[in-house]
DNA sequence: AATCCTTTAATAACTATTATCATCTGATAA
DNA sequence: TTATCAGATGATAATAGTTATTAAAGGATT
């Protein structure tokens, strides 16, 4: 691992007060070290090289915690439900980091893309999709009711 | 149904050669008539209603010969799988609709997203995700590669 | 070294999705 | 209409992805 991929680990497991385990390292350079954004089952796949015996549960268990931690962010917050999109016309989508809930958003109620540049040479473009995160309004309100 | 809703549903089947089945028709309707988009689960639930005996393996097959045929989409690519963003700088994500993958595309590739008008009333906006779909360079040369 | 709290590995349990298959239905043509 | 049959359905077994459980190990503090 890189010095300061090194220190940029345990000042983040300070910060969060986690133990910086052998296993956490290995498990965060899986992430950091590479582009892409891979599986769980894949990061597995890539710790096990250097640490044999590390069990598919701690890899998970461990994103998880990252990701409670503010570490680490999910791509997606839709993994685990399957959603479909029946609505033809071109718009956009307002998604509650709460509750998961999405609704659509008119197309016009926000600019167009525009491309600066250029894209990774030979990535075929088929659409810009653009996700609106927030909280929604049912959300927002059982919360400020707690307190 | 409303039959507008059910005109548009038969001439749907009928182009994608399709039977007009009363279940095909009652799961387009959960989908079509109200707003938001739901989890087969969910689905299944609301068909339910209409036609007891209806199986949830009736629905997921239903709804994959739907998007199978262009008639509906997927909201995210990635149900299913859980990724990670190690990524702390904002940035975009290219996606290939073939292989999944997901790819970080620079901020500054793409114009900032402009807010034209207001969010529904209530919706507390934490940020704008980009996706850019296409095909990856690797499935676009294996696509070409076949023909 | 003894204690306490956290983390880990192994694996059982659970949830979402897909496959299998016997039965049934819708579309077509007689 | 009815007969026919490819395609669709319902029941349920199988699988994949994820989470929970638990005994043991690690490591910090006294």
């Amino acid at each position: 691992m890189r010095r300061e991929t090194y220190n940029e680990f345990r000042r983040l497991c300070q910060k969060h007060s986690l133990a910086a385990t052998h296993q956490r390292q290995k498990i965060y350079e899986a992430l950091v070290s590479r582009p892409g954004h891979y599986s769980p089952e894949e990061i597995y796949e890539q710790v096990k090289q250097d640490l044999p015996s590390i069990s598919l549960a701690t890899v998970y268990k461990n994103l998880k915690t990252f990701v409670h931690a503010g570490m680490l962010c999910e791509v997606s917050p839709h993994h685990g439900s399957w959603r479909i999109d029946a609505n033809h016309h071109p718009h956009h989508h307002l998604v509650c980091t709460r509750c998961r809930s999405i609704t659509d958003l008119d197309f016009d109620s926000l600019g167009p893309v525009k491309l600066r540049g250029k894209l990774p040479s030979g990535f075929r473009l088929e659409k810009f999709t653009i996700e609106v995160r927030g909280v929604c309004k049912a959300c927002t309100a059982a919360e400020t009711k707690q307190h």
